[in-house]
RNA sequence: GGAGGGAUGUGCCGAAUUGGUAAGGCAGCGCCCUGCUAAGGCGUAGCCUCUAACAGGGGCUUGCGGGUUCGAGUCCCGCUCCCUCCGCCA
C-alpha cells in the first residue's frame, strides 16, 4: 500500500496514478473521507482512554474499596469507549480496505497506456531465427520427439496441464541448473520455499485486489493459497521483520512450482505448454534500500538478458505501460523470446520493482540511523518452462530433431534430441 | 488426529504479590572519555494521533482475536506457532 501521509499531501498525484493503472481514482477521495473520520474517532477514543487511565489510577491510589458511585462512573466511561471503539473498528476496516485498493503508483518514466498494446519495446537482441524449411511449433516438435503429452494430461487433470517427458525433463533441469549457477555466482541465496502459504500472507503481496483472488487456487479448508510464483513465499518470509541496513541488498533465488487458475484467459494460448495451470520457475527476489531499487531493477534485468544471450535465443525487452503494470508494481519490464512456431515474440521473463508497496503491507523494514524505513522489494524471472518452448522452436532442425544449446549440454549430456 | 508444556519491547535472556497498569541484563546502535585497543560513562522499542515540528502531549502494543473487570502479562473462550510424547506417514 501507499504511504498514508503521501496520499494526504498529494491526492491529485495519487488520483492520476491510480487512473493511469486503470483503477478508480475516486478511491482516493473515498479514502480521504474515511481518513478524516478515522482520525477524528481516534482523537475521541484516545481522550476517553486518557480519562479512564487517570480515573483508575485514582481508584488504585485510594486505600479503601472504591464506592459504588465511583464504580458506576467507571462503567459509564467503559461503555462510552466501547461504542466509539466499535465505530472506529468499522471505519478503520474500510480505511484499510480502500488503502489496499489503491495501486502502487507508476514511476515517472513508465509510459502511459491502457493495456499491453501500448507497451514499449526498449531494445532487441538478435534477430528472428531463419529457417530454410517451415518451422514446426513446440507442441508438434515435442509430440514427435515424445517430450510433451498434453492429451493424456487432459484426461488426467483437464486442460492446461502437461506431462513433460524424456530429454525435455533433462533440458528443464539443465535450465534451472544453469540459472542457479549464474545467480548464486552473483551472490543470490538459493531457496526452496513452501508453495502453499497462508491467505493473509498472500493478501500482503498485493495481487488479490481487482479480481486477483480469482486467479489463485485457494484451499479454504486449510486457509492456504497455492503460490503463483516463488516470489510470494520468498517475500512473505520476512513479513513483520526488520533488516539491518548492513545486510542490504538481500538477494534470493527460489525454485518453486507455480499455480495459476488462468481465469479470464479461456481459449487463449491453449495449444501446448505456453500457458499452464502448473509450471516450474526459478525466481529472483531482492530487498534493497529505497535509494538502490532502481539500480537493482536494472541489475536483475541484466541478469535475465545475460541468461537469454547465453542460450542464444533472440529476444526483446519490453517496458510495461501504466495500464499493464500489476497492482503492486511501480515499474516492470518483460523479456519476450522469439518463438518461430508462432512467428512472434512471447513473454518468458518478467521483472518488477514493487518499491515499498509490498513492504508496507507486510511490514518489512530495515534499521538505519534515525529509525526504520520500509525496504524496496523487486522480483524477476530466472527461468520458467516457457524458455523450453523457445529452445525447442529456435533450435529445431529440418528433420524434427532439436539441438541442445551449448551452455546446457553439460547437464543434458547430449548435443541433440532425436526421435 | 490425541496428551502435555511454552511464546514478555529491535536480536538473545528474563522479572512482575490474592488482577493495580511492563524491572533488569547481554548484544547491537549513537554520543562521551581514554594516545590506539581493551575497559568505562551516558543514551537508545515500535506504531497511531495532536502539531509547523526529528520539541512536547495523549493513546496503543506482553504470539493473534474475543470476553470478564473501574482496571488484565496475570482470569475465561477461540486460534496461530514452537517444543516433548503417542499415532500416522514420503
Amino acid at each position: 500500500m501507499l504511504d498514508p501521509d503521501f496520499i494526504r499531501q498529494n491526492p491529485e498525484k495519487v488520483r492520476q496514478g491510480a487512473a493511469s493503472k486503470g483503477a478508480d481514482p475516486s478511491l482516493v477521495d473515498k479514502w480521504l473521507k474515511t481518513d478524516e473520520e478515522r482520525r477524528s474517532l481516534i482523537g475521541q477514543v484516545d481522550q476517553l482512554r486518557a480519562e479512564r487511565n487517570r480515573f483508575t489510577k485514582e481508584l488504585q491510589a485510594g486505600e479503601t474499596a472504591p464506592s459504588e458511585k465511583k464504580l458506576s462512573r467507571g462503567r459509564e466511561l467503559k461503555e462510552k469507549i466501547r461504542i466509539l471503539e466499535n465505530r472506529l473498528a468499522l471505519v478503520s476496516g474500510e480505511w484499510e480496505r480502500l488503502l489496499r485498493d489503491i495501486p502502487a503508483l507508476p514511476e515517472e518514466d513508465v509510459p502511459a497506456g491502457k493495456d499491453e498494446t501500448e507497451n514499449v519495446v526498449v531494445r532487441k537482441w538478435g534477430s528472428p531465427t531463419r529457417f530454410n524449411f517451415k518451422p514446426r511449433d513446440h507442441l508438434e516438435l515435442g509430440e514427435r520427439l515424445g517430450l510433451i503429452d498434453v492429451k493424456r494430461a487432459g484426461k488426467v487433470s483437464g486442460s492446461r496441464f502437461g506431462y513433460l517427458t524424456g530429454d525435455l525433463v533433462l533440458l528443464e533441469f539443465a535450465l534451472m541448473q544453469f540459472g542457479l549457477e549464474v545467480t548464486t555466482g552473483e551472490g543470490f541465496i538459493p531457496v526452496l520455499p513452501p508453495v502453499m502459504i497462508k491467505k493473509e500472507m498472500e493478501a500482503g503481496l498485493g495481487y488479490g485486489e481487482h479480481g486477483g483472488w480469482e486467479d489463485m487456487y485457494i484451499l479454504d479448508k486449510d486457509n492456504l493459497v497455492l503460490v503463483a510464483t516463488a516470489e510470494h513465499s520468498l517475500v512473505a518470509r520476512y513479513a513483520e521483520e526488520t533488516f539491518d541496513e548492513k545486510l542490504l541488498p538481500r538477494r534470493y533465488v527460489g525454485f518453486s512450482t507455480c499455480f495459476r487458475r488462468e481465469a479470464g484467459s479461456y481459449g487463449k494460448d491453449t495449444r501446448g505448454i505456453l500457458r499452464l495451470h502448473q509450471f516450474n520457475k526459478l525466481e529472483m527476489v531482492s530487498f534493497t534500500r529505497p535509494e538502490d531499487s532502481r539500480r537493482e531493477h536494472k541489475y536483475l534485468i541484466e541478469i535475465e538478458e545475460k541468461l537469454m544471450r547465453a542460450l542464444q535465443i533472440p529476444y526483446r525487452v519490453v517496458k510495461m505501460c501504466t495500464g499493464d503494470l500489476g497492482h503492486p508494481a511501480a515499474s516492470k519490464f518483460d523479456i519476450e523470446a522469439w518463438m518461430p512456431g508462432q512467428n512472434k515474440y512471447r513473454e518468458t521473463h518478467s521483472c518488477s520493482n514493487c518499491t515499498d508497496y509490498q513492504s508496507r503491507r507486510l511490514n518489512i523494514r530495515f534499521r538505519r540511523q534515525g529509525g526504520s524505513e520500509y525496504v524496496h522489494i523487486l522480483n524477476g524471472t530466472v527461468f520458467s518452462e516457457r524458455p523450453l518452448i523457445a529452445v525447442l522452436e529456435n533450435y529445431q532442425q529440418e528433420d524434427g530433431s532439436v539441438v541442445i544449446p551449448e551452455v546446457l549440454r553439460r547437464w543434458v549430456g547430449k548435443d541433440k534430441i532425436m526421435g
